[in-house]
DNA sequence: TGTCCACAGGAAATACGGGGGT
DNA sequence: ACCCCCGTATTTCCTGTGGACA
C-alpha cells in the first residue's frame, strides 16, 4: 500500500547515502567556510611548500620594517588564480603578528578591484574601507573624496600597507587615482605607506602618465602559474577534507590538475572542476571517474557562455541573436557586420527595442569577440569593401541553447 | 595605376541621471 | 531651485584602408 513515489524517493535517498561521494561539501567552496577553516586550509597549502619562494621574497622585502625603514612599494605580477591575493593576505597576517610581538605599529588593508571601476568608485571604496565615508554612486568631487581619505589616516603614525588587487582595473582616469596614492597621499599623512599593487598585465604601468610612473619606485615579484604538481597538492588537500577517499578513482586528481594547468594554472578553477565532478558522481551514485571529469569540464565551459549571455546588457544579447540569425540565413561560414546589422534592426523592431547606430553595433560585435562568443577578424574584400568577418565556432548545440536563452529573456516566440 | 567599396575604429560631442552644496 | 561634479551609454563626425577591378 506504499505510495510508489515515496518508495522511489526513499530508494534514491538511501542510494545516495550509501554511495556518498561528498563528505563535507563546504570544503569545495571557499565562500562557505568560516574564517578559521579558511586559515587552516591555507596553512595546509603553504605547509606543502606551495608558493614557498614567493613568501621568502615577501619576507625579505618587508624585513625593512624591523630595521625601522619604510619598505618601497611592491608590484606583484601573476595571472588570476595563481594565489597572489591569498599568499599576500596570509603573509600580511603573519607579518602583523610579528610586528605585534615587537611592538611595531602595523596596519594593513586590502582593496579588491577585480571588478573594474572608475577612479571615483575606487576612491570611494578606499574611503569606505577606512571608514571615512559612506558609499556614493557619484556626485562628490574627487577632491573631497581624497580629503576624506587623508583625514581618516591623519592620526596614524605606524606602518601602513595597502594592497590594491588587480590594480589595472581602474577604468578611465587611472592617472588621477595613482597620482593620489603614489605622490600625494604619502606627503599628506604621517604613516609610512607601502603599496602592494597586483596586476596580471605585464605592461601595466605603461598606461600611466610617465610622471606618475617615474615616481613609482617599486620592486617586482612574479607569481608563475601553478604547475600540475602544485595543483595536485592543492587538490589533495581539498579531497582529504571534502570527499570520501574510496569515491575518487585513481588518476582523477592528476587529470584535473593536468587539465587546469594546461589551460590556465588557476587553482580556483581546478577546485571548481573537482567540485562539479563530485556533484555529478553523487547524482549518478558512482565514483568520480575520469570520464566524469571530462563531462564536468564540458558543462562548466558551457555554463560560462550561458551565464555570460544571460547577464549581458540587452543590446549585446540582441546583437548575438542577430548574428546567429544572419549566420543561419547566410548558409555560409561567416557573416559581415552589415548583414548582422540588418538582422539586428529587424530583431530590435520585434523586441520593441530602439536600435543603436552602426557604429555602436560595431563595438558590440567586438565585445562579443572578446568574450569568445564569436570569432572576429577584419577582412578586405577588395573593391567590395573592408568589413569584419564574424564566425560562429561554438558547437551548434550550444548556439541553439544561447539562442533560446536570449529569446526567453526577450520573451519572444 | 588609380579608384572606390564598406566598413574599421578614434575622438569629441551629446544625452541622461545621481548626488552634493547653497 | 539651481548649479556643479561625476558617471555611463550613444551618437556624430571623422579619417583610414587592403585589394579587386577597370
Amino acid at each position: 500500500m506504499e505510495n510508489p513515489m515515496i518508495r522511489r524517493l526513499s530508494d534514491q535517498i538511501s542510494g545516495t547515502v550509501a554511495n556518498r561521494v561528498i563528505k563535507d561539501r563546504r570544503f569545495l567552496d571557499d565562500e562557505q567556510l568560516i574564517r578559521a577553516e579558511q586559515l587552516e586550509l591555507l596553512e595546509a597549502i603553504f605547509n606543502a611548500n606551495v608558493r614557498d619562494a614567493e613568501i621568502k621574497e615577501l619576507t625579505y622585502h618587508f624585513s625593512d620594517i624591523f630595521r625601522g625603514n619604510n619598505p618601497v612599494h611592491l608590484t606583484v605580477w601573476g595571472k588570476t588564480g595563481t594565489g597572489k591575493t591569498l599568499t599576500i593576505q596570509y603573509f600580511l597576517g603573519l607579518l602583523s603578528q610579528l610586528c605585534k610581538k615587537s611592538n611595531i605599529p602595523f596596519r594593513h588593508e586590502h582593496r579588491d578591484l577585480s571588478t573594474p571601476r572608475p577612479c571615483f568608485r575606487a576612491l570611494n571604496d578606499l574611503a569606505c574601507l577606512l571608514k571615512a565615508s559612506r558609499r556614493y554612486r557619484q556626485g562628490l568631487s574627487l577632491e573631497e573624496m581624497m580629503t576624506k581619505i587623508e583625514s581618516a589616516l591623519a592620526n596614524y603614525q605606524g606602518f601602513f600597507v595597502l594592497v590594491v588587487d588587480e590594480c589595472d582595473h581602474i577604468r578611465r582616469d587611472a592617472d588621477t587615482f595613482y597620482t593620489f596614492l603614489i605622490r600625494r597621499l604619502p606627503q599628506q599623512i604621517k604613516a609610512k605607506l607601502t603599496l602592494i599593487l597586483t596586476s596580471n598585465k605585464l605592461d601595466w604601468p605603461n598606461d600611466l602618465d610617465p610622471r606618475v610612473k617615474s615616481f613609482l619606485r617599486s620592486n617586482d615579484l612574479f607569481f608563475n602559474p601553478y604547475n600540475a604538481v602544485d595543483l595536485q597538492q592543492i587538490l589533495k588537500i581539498r579531497v582529504d577534507r571534502a570527499l570520501h577517499k574510496q569515491a575518487v578513482e585513481e588518476g582523477v586528481i592528476e587529470k584535473i590538475a593536468a587539465l587546469a594547468s594546461r589551460e590556465h594554472g588557476d587553482a580556483r578553477k581546478a577546485v571548481t572542476l573537482l567540485s562539479r565532478s563530485a556533484q555529478l558522481a553523487e547524482k549518478l551514485g558512482s565514483k568520480i571517474t575520469l570520464g566524469l571529469v571530462d563531462q564536468a569540464a564540458g558543462e562548466l565551459e558551457e555554463d560560462r557562455y550561458i551565464l555570460m549571455i544571460r547577464t549581458a546588457p540587452v543590446h549585446l544579447q540582441a546583437a548575438m541573436a542577430s548574428i546567429i540569425e544572419a549566420w543561419r540565413a547566410a548558409k555560409r561560414s561567416s557573416v559581415t557586420t552589415g548583414d548582422a546589422y540588418d538582422k539586428y534592426k529587424e530583431f530590435c523592431s520585434k523586441a520593441a527595442l530602439q536600435p543603436l547606430t552602426p557604429r555602436a553595433f560595431g563595438d558590440l560585435v567586438s565585445e562579443l569577440g572578446i568574450y569568445a562568443l564569436v570569432r572576429v577578424r577584419v577582412l578586405s574584400r577588395g573593391r567590395y569593401g573592408r568589413t569584419r568577418e564574424i564566425i560562429l565556432e561554438l558547437p551548434a548545440e550550444l548556439i541553439s541553447k544561447i539562442e533560446n536563452v536570449i529569446m526567453l529573456n526577450f520573451q519572444l516566440r
